[in-house]
DNA sequence: TCCTACAATGGACATAGTCCAAGTCAAGTG
DNA sequence: CACTTGACTTGGACTATGTCCATTGTAGGA
């Protein structure tokens, strides 16, 4: 069973069939489905499900910090349900495979003072492009 | 007049009323426009500007390397003009402005060959997030 | 078991971007 | 300079993704 469904029951999270299937759906590493995958697949399992509950779903998720939202391409946002374990990503510039990698090196210190505007910097984000062994082999 | 237009006219691009305003919009440090505001801003200039235009020009702009394509938020892509000098983003969480930052350090050496999954790594996109001195005043 | 606040539904709406057939025009040629 | 041609532009329809909201359903405490 889901370690995030278990913290998702230790904040009082209301309980539901809709948001179990969801939960599910989003469990392992190397899982970036967009909101209409997560969708497809919580039907598969439960076929009533709505679009709608599927996004207000991954929205609650996000804002509870137990799932990271990834833009890697232009498409459609992405869910990462691997939020305890800090990680970047390498993305296919080709087919758009995503692999989760973890760099050296902390490049939140790599920003100089003078480069912060003034802003409070909290986060960083840091995205890998290339082409995956695969593409490479087939063109 | 722009870098960007010189640029784009030495790679033997047919040069258009259209594609000049675009390139002329598209000018400057710190200028991440959405395609939206690439069309509003044209339109101020040359009022029969279609959006099927903007969106291809800056389409081919990013194919040749002049322009970066950019998504921070969550909402559309933005272009940045600022292609030949490599630097990453500062992101607002609150009201969204973006500061172009030139942070110490490569990311790309810090991902280990191991951490590359047999990719051939090209690219690297590091978007930092805080909030800036403006929204931290005012809440 | 009953109640009630919170959650789910689904369909309309909003926003961003793409496609295409037809018309237009930049720029090379003579 | 006028001609020609293929690249460029147009605008509107279409697709994809995401949001909103009024109504209906239900989890979980009393």
């Amino acid at each position: 069973m889901s370690d995030l469904l278990e913290r998702l029951r230790g904040r009082g999270w209301r309980m539901t069939a809709q948001r179990r299937v969801v939960a599910e759906v989003l469990d392992g590493d190397h899982v970036h489905l967009t909101a209409d995958e997560v969708h497809a697949r919580a039907v598969a399992k439960l076929p009533e499900i709505s679009r709608a509950t599927v996004y207000n779903t991954l929205g609650e998720m996000v804002t509870l910090g137990e799932v990271i939202e990834v833009s890697t391409d232009r498409r459609a946002k992405r869910y990462d349900p691997n939020a305890h374990r800090p990680h970047h990503h390498l993305v296919c510039a080709s087919c758009g495979t995503i692999r989760d990698v973890h760099p050296a090196g902390d490049p939140l210190a790599d920003l100089p003072s003078d480069e912060r505007f003034g802003f409070t910097v909290s986060n960083v984000e840091v995205t890998y492009r290339g082409i995956c062994p695969n593409c490479a082999a087939t063109t």
